[in-house]
DNA sequence: GCGTAACCGAGACGGTACGTCCCGTCTTGAT
DNA sequence: ATCAAGACGGGACGTACCGTCTCGGTTACGC
């Protein structure tokens, strides 16, 4: 019989808790609802999780990246790809359901302050590209690449450009908080993308 | 003829030094610059401002508020309006102003600072909006009425989801740090804000 | 004819004015009654008067010289001369007078403050001499001098330990707080400075 | 057999080190007598002993506290208690010994400095009451009642007048440094306190 | 009656220490 | 080897007062 194993080879002495795993991750998310990520403190999260400080700093090597992992895998899941058979569909969807998570919501507020974050660790930042930004881009991509087969966008096209005309102006929006975002903004938005903002409508 | 008065009396003590104002400022810039608004601490800047504690902190209530004061006027100064006679023209200028300005220079890495700072300070949040987004948006809005009056935009397109299209995708970048900036990024992008994504050409 | 004159040469400019010396020893005695000694600032003492706080450092060099004379009039007063007839007699008064003075009121805990703030205040320390040790110990010494000449005491004792017998105890208890100030404690104490301790009685 | 256990139970984390005890009352003792207790700075015995603030604060909650740690035992064992067969002759060795422990001396300086800081500090008075007023007392008293057993005292005396009459008139000079004390002073010290003041050797 | 000098209240100044918070590491005995 | 507990050295926080200085304004004297 084969003994079902981990990736990482079983090593010797005790092995790692995943009782303590998943307490440290509950009250990463209950401290993040209560009070951001701005004021989550690794002590806070150890007492609140019932475990030693080592216990979290051997798994995780800063706050940023326990949050990360925390926040992760929820938003992820709740973000699917959708398929409505149009690119102007497709876009507005993505773009609402991605609205629909962080407006308002502490999932929003977590992605505020994981943003922040990035910005002043470097271990973050790493993850943050690779398992954040770079499957939600990919997503994207796909999307678009749907559309060229369809016809409906140019092969010669700048995708990543596409993406971001779509998406920069939510997060901007969501970190600048200068104006707000509603179903109104996301007609527009997927609008000005898909149509330029140019009057030549006339002369074509 | 009545003298003109400014709202708060002359105030009856010693009036605040103008000398230690400005050592605040520049002790704060240099810190900045060599080691970011994230590492930047108010015990040193009075140390290297020559200044007592207090003096700082009667001025500005959080390090945030100080890295903007002694941020904003230099960042904003190097913004100057555009005005090429068209859109494409001006919307190009003012990406690459822009992006002269902060990629790779200390002023980017403070604005970087200082977004993610906002995130986590009311106070600075609110000075924000007012002094630094409320202006360059104005700025932004005026490059369109001109465009607009030229007859190259529609008047009844929403003015702030243009701007929004065309400098969210530059902090996108500059705050992910996914892709460069550079002259092909900015000619891509003002190409796809004027034109759009979809391949109208045909049937239009 | 003479001009009265304080002993300080009258001076050009503006006098000093008598109401802020007033209203700062006011507000001296209040903080004192309400806080005690350490806990008193110059600068509370400046706010309550209604006062710059340059105008106490004029006049005082430190709190413990105000606050000396806030309490020193008003002390000395309460502490007159007794004249029984009796060593005995003038003991017990001055002691009873002393305690009553000082036993569970704001004078006598600021009478403790000023001793332990003598220990740390040299300015203090000489004025605390000059003007409160000497003229009590005089008024003490008095006493003494009137039962030598009554023939009550031997004109060799050392006078200076029989003040010390008499008050030193007191003093103790007052700042040990390890025992109680009654009346019983004045007559034991009387008596014993008086007759001594030893049991001499059957071999004299 | 049940194991002896000393009333808290041995903890649970690490723990606190004897060394850096060490380290911190060593600084204290230098610090104490380079500069005396009223500028004594926790911040400055901190980095003397090259601890954490917090490693102090753990154990002492005042500077008070902590000074009386770092002077008691010292000063305590150079007070042994006499037994010279007589009374006169023991009063005279302990107040002799004090004299010397304390005149001049960084002890002496501060013993003053503790029993100021006694009045500003309730934590600390009662620590003083306890550990130092107590124990110090204790012994005085048992040099009384062996001379009632030698039938020197009348054992109706009250024991604790005496204790008083005998070394608050030491601690009084050297709070209020008015009169110096010397060999002089305490052979008439005790002269006074066994004898009393009045003249009634003629009448008895 | 004018100038000047010392005073006044207010409050900003450079500075020191406070006591607290949290960091990331370490040292226990116990799994 | 890992666990919970909690002490460790360290760095910065924001506050409280210190004693001094700098304003505009007041009050008296001596010329």
């Amino acid at each position: 019989m084969e003994e079902i194993q981990t990736s990482t080879v079983r090593g010797r002495g005790r092995p790692r808790s995943d009782e303590s795993q998943r307490a440290i991750l509950d009250a990463t998310r209950a401290l993040l609802e209560e009070r951001g990520l701005a004021d989550l403190t690794i002590e806070d999260v150890a007492q609140r999780a019932g475990v030693g400080k080592t216990t979290i700093y051997r798994r995780w090597p800063t706050k940023g990246t326990l949050a990360f992992e925390a926040f992760a895998a929820d938003f992820l899941s709740r973000q699917p790809l959708p398929d409505t058979g149009s690119l102007r569909g497709d876009f507005y969807a993505a773009l609402m359901s991605w609205i629909r998570a962080v407006k308002g919501t502490s999932t929003g507020r977590t992605l505020v302050g994981l943003i922040a974050e990035v910005q002043r660790d470097l271990e973050l930042a790493d993850i943050w590209k690779e398992k954040f930004v770079k499957p939600v881009r990919a997503q994207h991509h796909l999307m678009i690449e749907r559309a060229v087969e369809r016809g409906e966008v140019d092969e010669t096209i700048d995708t990543d450009i596409i993406v971001d005309l779509l998406f920069a102006p939510a997060y901007h929006r969501l970190l600048q908080t200068h104006l707000t975002m509603n179903t109104r903004f996301a007609h527009a938005l997927v609008d000005a993308v898909l149509n330029g903002v140019s009057s030549r409508g006339a002369e074509r």
